[in-house]
DNA sequence: TGTACATCAGTGAACGCGCGTTCACTGATGTAC
DNA sequence: TGTACATCAGTGAACGCGCGTTCACTGATGTAC
């Protein structure tokens, strides 16, 4: 073997990393991958030395992108939970500047769509890192069940999916204020509340 | 002038009816001008003597594709509004037949992507839309602010997303019910309830 | 330690393909007389 | 009413372009001796 495996690493994470903005950005269909490569700092003959097809990379992506929306759910201190917790997660995935952020950031708004049209094995895969997501938001709210970690995720998803479909930044605010405060409020009361 | 503007506007239909099946079933890359003439029952050439381009053809499928979604929330009596009115609209709009319908219903899940990724004029084009969508929500629940419609709108939104985005019925299911509570129970109380 | 070899990550040109758009042309049909 | 004309919706071939993928090749570097 000639190259270490941390080197083939490496430029396995330069690509998919540059590949997650840019299927971010530009939807998978937008993206090519000469410019993927490119941002790599790499040509596009050695892209399949590291992926089978655009398609495997694009399922590598997601799985890492989506670890962005995790860390918006897991950014704050394990101690913090229930309705005060929801309330932090809202404000920092329903703000202006996640919004504004089109290559990084939750994936879904962005590319929710190619996913639904993807083949089964994506879907798949998507399926378990939405679980997966919803099992961490349920854990936060003290809750056995993903029921109301399914609600919270869909209003977040869903207010910054509309904020970004309107080009007015006072009623793209108003968007992400309303979604904030239904999402974070209209919980079942379980445990923890600010004091007043 | 040869060939009456009525003929004229049904063939400007036939188009735009093809067109917004073939958008919400394959995004804005996936179709080709082609395959919707096709479908229209015309060869690709004559289609710029309906659309200035493909851009222009996209901005009015939407504007015709949201209509399906408006008439979901309009559906129903128009006496029927309050709690009432959403559960029965939330139970419509986050449905498995909806969630399999990929050529009809809701753009929003399948193309919010392309229309954020859009120029500018699509998405001022695109607000005035979803500004519409809010106040008839609204109006439905009985309010003078739309802030609890973004709310709402932006749970059945999400929560058809999410579901499109998994492969199980199941896990879809339990999606769609979870934010179907969610988005008609949880609003300001305000009037009607049904009888207990 | 020093040298010859083998591996394979990465290069860059080439491939066939389907796309959006253009254009010269056709022919059905409304209007003028 | 009947005929000649003008319009323009629609045809289908052609265009240049960028795409995903392939492939013969290069050369840096780990391993064997």
């Amino acid at each position: 073997m000639r190259y270490s495996e941390s080197h083939k690493a490496q430029t396995r994470e330069r690509i998919l990393k540059s590949a997650a903005s840019h299927f971010r950005e530009s939807g998978i269909d937008g993206t090519s991958l000469p410019d993927v490569m490119k941002d790599a700092g790499l040509t596009v003959g050695g892209f399949y030395r590291h992926f089978d097809s655009k398609e495997d990379l694009f399922a590598a992506a997601m799985d890492q992108s989506l670890d962005d929306t995790l860390a918006i759910f897991d950014g704050s201190d394990a101690s913090v939970t229930g309705e005060v917790w929801a309330q932090i997660a809202a404000k920092v995935y329903l703000s202006m500047a996640h919004r504004a952020n089109h290559t990084g950031g939750c994936p879904m708004p962005a590319l929710a769509g190619d996913v639904a049209r993807a083949d089964t094995p994506i879907r798949e895969r998507s399926g378990e890192n939405l679980a997966k997501l919803a099992a961490a938001i349920a854990k936060r709210l003290g809750e056995d069940e993903p029921r109301d970690a399914w609600a919270f995720l869909a209003t977040l998803v869903g207010g910054l999916t509309l904020s970004r479909m309107v080009e007015d930044d006072d009623v793209a605010r108003s968007i992400l204020h309303a979604c904030r405060e239904s999402a974070a409020t209209h919980l079942k009361s379980n445990g923890e509340t600010p004091p007043p």
